[in-house]
Order: C-alpha cells, then structure tokens, then sequence
DNA sequence: AACCAGGACGTGA
DNA sequence: TCACGTCATGGT
C-alpha cells in the first residue's frame, strides 16, 4: 500500500486542498477549444479560448475529437505547441477525422510538428481516427481506449474526462510532484493508486457525480495551474500555500 | 546553454 | 514488474 489512507476520513486534505486552489484561481474553464472565444461575464477577466463557468462542452462529436488530438498532442508537451498544430490542421482539414485521414503522412507529420514527437503522433493520430470513427458516437471504455498505440493512462482519462464526461480523474506528473510534496503520497506510487486516492477523497466530500465530474475537471485544471507556479524548478514548492493545510 | 513541457513505449534486467 | 533510454519542437 503506497497511499496513506488515514486521510480518507472526516474533512480530508484532498478536498481542502482542491477549496483552497479553487478559491484562489477561480474556474479554469478546462478543456480549450481553438475557436470557442469566452465572453466574459464573471470575475475571470482576460481569458480567451476557454469556456469559464459552462460544463456543457464538448458540443458536438466534432469537439470530442479535438479534445481527443489534443489530449495526443499535448504528450510531454506545452499546450501552446498544442494550439498550433490544432490550427495548421484546422487549416488543412477543418479539423475532422474524415480530414485527417486524406491527408498523407509527411502532410500529417508537418502540420504537427510544433508539438514534437511528431513522428510517433502521427502515427497514434492514424491509430486513433480508426479507432474513433468505429466508435460511431458511442463512449469508449478506458479498457478500449488503453489498447489504442499512443494512449496510456493519463491520456486515456484526460480523454474521458473532457472528452465524454466521464468520472475519470487525471493522473499528471504534477499531480504526482504537488501530492508527494505535500507528503500525501508515496514518490513512487503508481497511477492507479493515487488515482484511487484521489477520487475515494472527492467521492467522501461530494455526493453527486454530475458535481465530482466537474470537480474532476477543475481539479486537474487547478493543479496544472498552480504546480506551473510552484512545482516547475527545483526545489519544488517554494511558496506553495498548500503547506498550510498539511 | 541547459532545462522543461498537461507521456508513451520498447528494451533488458 | 521496473528502471532507463528514446522520441523532438519550442520557450525561458
């Protein structure tokens, strides 16, 4: 047993530490959609791109696919990078499976190339649109989506979790270095583990699923936010608040 | 100029 | 199972 469970009971520090990010940052409006402009309406000024507040996205199946390339694309990589091959293939196939399958692989390779790796995405991008369009529509299970070449575990619920709306909390190296830090976990406890951790935590505090989606969802968003603060050089946390609640 | 970024996979112990 | 090397561009 890699995870100290004695935090599961009562008001646990999970959920202290995810009211503390939320009070702190706000919304975060996770995921980014290239052409969905927010129109500001709350106190979250100066963001574009992301949808603050609404939890009815993806809109289309069209959406659930750039969710997918972009939970792909963004792989060891900054989202930025993300941004620009979703444009360049935007450009180039309206951003549809049906596009991206015409395209050949060198034209493939180029459009992606701002985020890296771009050899082996293409090819996780080939595998996934087979895979995505014998869906038909239908959610994939993890299972399923974890025998796909180029989604792991990570990618898997990142998909699942922002793509389907599903109860898949996210798994990052952030989530791993905020966690440990805190000394709330094991360094080298595993994905599944902290996963479990973490949503046995959520689960605790928040009753209905429709709500711990949406926590899952900011959650995640929230750590990535404050863990490119405080968790990016070494040492990390130097000037975390999060200390306070451990 | 080294280091990091919203990881996954293949390999040999 | 696990530790380690590889994949690659772009920003700081």
């Amino acid at each position: 047993m890699t995870i100290k469970d004695e935090y599961l009971k009562e008001e646990n520090k999970v959920y202290k530490i995810y009211k503390l990010l939320y009070s702190t940052y706000g919304q975060q409006g996770w995921w980014p959609f290239i052409d969905y402009k927010y129109v500001n309406t709350s106190k979250n000024q100066n963001t574009s791109g992301y949808h603050i507040g609404k939890y009815d996205f993806p809109r289309d199946n069209i959406e659930v696919f750039e969710v997918c390339l972009g939970s792909i694309l963004t792989q060891n990589t900054t989202f930025i990078s993300v941004i620009k091959s979703l444009h360049n293939l935007k450009a180039l196939t309206k951003l549809t499976p049906e596009g991206i399958t015409e395209l050949n692989i060198e034209q493939l390779k180029i459009a992606i190339k701002p985020s890296g790796y771009y050899n082996q995405k293409t090819r996780y991008i080939f595998e996934f649109i087979s895979f995505f369009t014998a869906l038909n529509g239908k959610v994939p299970t993890r299972e399923a989506l974890l025998n796909v070449v180029g989604i792991g575990e990570e990618t898997a619920d990142s998909i699942l979790l922002y793509g389907y709306n599903q109860e898949e909390f996210i798994i990052d190296s952030y989530t791993m270095r905020v966690l440990f830090s805190l000394g709330l976990i094991d360094e080298k406890a595993k994905y599944k583990d902290v996963k479990e951790f973490m949503q046995t935590s959520i689960k605790a505090c928040v009753s209905e699923k429709k709500e711990r989606i949406i926590v899952y969802q900011e959650y995640h968003a929230l750590i990535v936010k404050h863990a490119k603060m405080f968790y990016s050089k070494k040492p990390y946390g130097v000037g975390c608040m999060l200390y306070a609640l451990i």
